[in-house]
DNA sequence: TTATCATATTGCAATATTACGATAAATAAT
DNA sequence: ATTATTTATCGTAATATTGCAATATGATAA
């Protein structure tokens, strides 16, 4: 038997399918320019990725970047709007998370056997 | 002026308190591994680290290492148990998530302008 | 067609994360 | 005191992330 160890990459297999779709949720908002995102999203009349560009403190590129991770997280979906592209938030996403921590928070006040 | 370039680290400063915040809890549960830590310590009778290490398919450092990344985000606290040391899940950084999740949800139901 | 505007991709440098063996530290048991 | 048990830290290797300049792509306008 041959053992390779590759370091650096986490062993999704060894997880449930329902804790890497968290996992892969919550790392997508695991960066403050994303959560920015989102709030723009959430907030502006308009979901168009030049206003993000310009509301953001980062370049184009990078903000392309932090949109296409966010988009292959599920938590944006985006539409081509003439010349220029819409993003939204993707609600079913949110709904994952919010039920996650829903479920946690229910079963936290059912236990009482938390000895912290 | 001279503008040093430093990349690879994220622009924390020119985010709101609110976005980094958000941004490190969910960072933290960004690795399956440390989501199945939470599910651990929410269903087990127990949260003792050796039990942890037990049940994760990693090897001792390994889960030392995601539990204190846990901690270090607040999402967990420990408490010394004699020769072990006992996890527990902090409420205050759940709600906080929860309560984030909870608002994009309202704010989604609120908005009709929606592109996508 | 050519130019312009908006977004994506490429390439690369710097830093961060993940993983684990070896070892340390701290307490408990003998 | 010595040994075992439990958890943390160190060191290190591999991979991932972050950021941006340069460039490509694709759609609209002239």
């Amino acid at each position: 038997m041959i053992i390779i160890k590759i370091m650096g990459a986490s062993k999704t297999e060894h997880f449930t399918d329902q804790q890497n779709a968290i996992a892969i949720l919550a790392k997508a908002l695991g960066h403050p320019a994303r959560v920015a995102i989102m709030d723009y999203l959430l907030e502006a009349d308009a979901c168009i990725c030049g206003d993000i560009v310009n509301e953001l403190p980062l370049a184009q590129p990078t903000v392309s970047q932090h949109l296409k991770e966010l988009k292959n997280a599920g938590l944006i979906k985006g539409n081509i709007e003439g010349n220029a592209i819409c993003y939204c938030i993707d609600e079913k996403a949110l709904d994952q998370m919010q039920n996650y921590f829903a479920h946690i928070s229910t079963r936290l006040s059912q236990k009482k056997n938390n000895c912290c």
